[in-house]
DNA sequence: TTATCGATTGACT
DNA sequence: GTCAATCGATAAC
C-alpha cells in the first residue's frame, strides 16, 4: 500500500518562520518523506538539534561566516541544507529570518513508509539502526546533495504534519565537542524514550504533552 | 566502552 | 596543498 500512503498536505513556510529553538522542538513528530524514482520513504522525525549560526561556535554558519556551502542558511526559513562529511550526507532545516544563517539537524527518524527501500538502501535488516543517526536517516531515504537548497514545502523533499509526542526531552548536542562553551548548550530535542532517538543521554529537562515537567 | 579508519567536501594557507 | 569535519562501521578491550 506504500504507493497509496496518505500523508497530509506538506507543511506551510509559516512554519518554519518560528524561532529556531522553537522549530527544533515543534518538527519533532512531523514526518520527513522523500520521493524519488525507486519509490517513497517518509519517517517520523523523533531527533533534532538547533545551530545558531551568530552566536553558536559549533555551527557552520558561526559568526555569518558566509562560504558556498552555509550560502543557503542565510536564505529563507524551511529550505533544505545538505552537506557531506566523510561518508555520509547530513541533512538541517533552514530556519530563522533571511540574513541569520540558523538551521536545524535532523537527527533521528522512526520509519513510516517505504521501509522496503529504506532496508535495500541501507543494506542491513529491518532494525533500530536503520535510521538512528543523521547519516543513516539521510541514506535511508534517498537525500543527498540534489536537495541543497529544496524547499521544504513542496515534492520531491517535504515535511508534513504528523503525531504530537506525548513527551519532548532537551539536552547537549552530539559531536560538537571541538566547540568551546557552545558544546554545552541545550539544544537537542528528541521523543522521550523513542527507540530511534541516535544517542540515550540525559536530559537536562523533559515536558510532557499536557504542561507537566520534571 | 573506547579507538581507529574510511574517503568526501569545503575552507583556508 | 593541507586539514578538519553536525558520522558510521568495525575492531579491540
Amino acid at each position: 500500500m506504500e504507493g497509496t500512503f496518505n500523508f497530509s498536505k506538506p507543511l506551510d513556510t509559516d512554519f518554519f518562520q518560528q524561532p529556531t529553538l522553537d522549530l527544533a522542538s515543534s518538527l519533532l513528530g512531523c514526518i520527513l518523506v522523500k520521493e524519488t524514482e525507486e519509490g517513497t520513504a517518509a519517517g517520523i522525525i523523533v531527533e533534532t538539534e538547533a545551530y545558531i549560526g551568530p552566536m553558536d561556535q559549533a555551527a557552520h554558519s558561526y559568526d555569518n561566516r558566509r562560504t558556498a556551502r552555509t550560502e543557503i542558511m542565510f536564505h529563507q526559513a524551511g529550505l533544505a541544507y545538505t552537506y557531506v562529511m566523510h561518508t555520509h550526507t547530513l541533512f538541517n532545516v533552514v530556519s530563522g529570518e533571511p540574513g541569520k544563517p540558523e538551521a536545524v539537524l535532523i537527527r533521528g527518524v522512526e520509519p513510516l513508509s517505504g521501509l522496503d527501500l529504506m532496508v535495500k538502501r541501507r543494506g542491513m535488516p529491518e532494525s533500530a539502526n536503520l535510521t538512528n543517526g543523521p547519516g543513516k536517516l539521510t541514506k535511508a531515504l534517498g537525500i543527498n546533495m540534489s536537495d541543497y537548497g529544496h524547499p521544504l514545502t513542496k515534492k520531491p523533499l517535504f515535511i508534513t504534519q504528523g503525531p504530537v509526542p506525548d513527551s519532548i526531552s532537551s539536552g547537549k548536542r552530539i559531536g560538537i565537542d571541538n566547540s568551546g562553551e557552545a558544546r554545552d548548550y541545550p539544544w537537542r530535542f528528541w521523543i522521550t524514550g523513542n527507540r530511534y532517538v541516535s544517542r540515550h543521554q540525559k536530559a537536562e529537562k523533559t515536558i510532557v504533552n499536557n504542561g507537566g515537567s520534571t
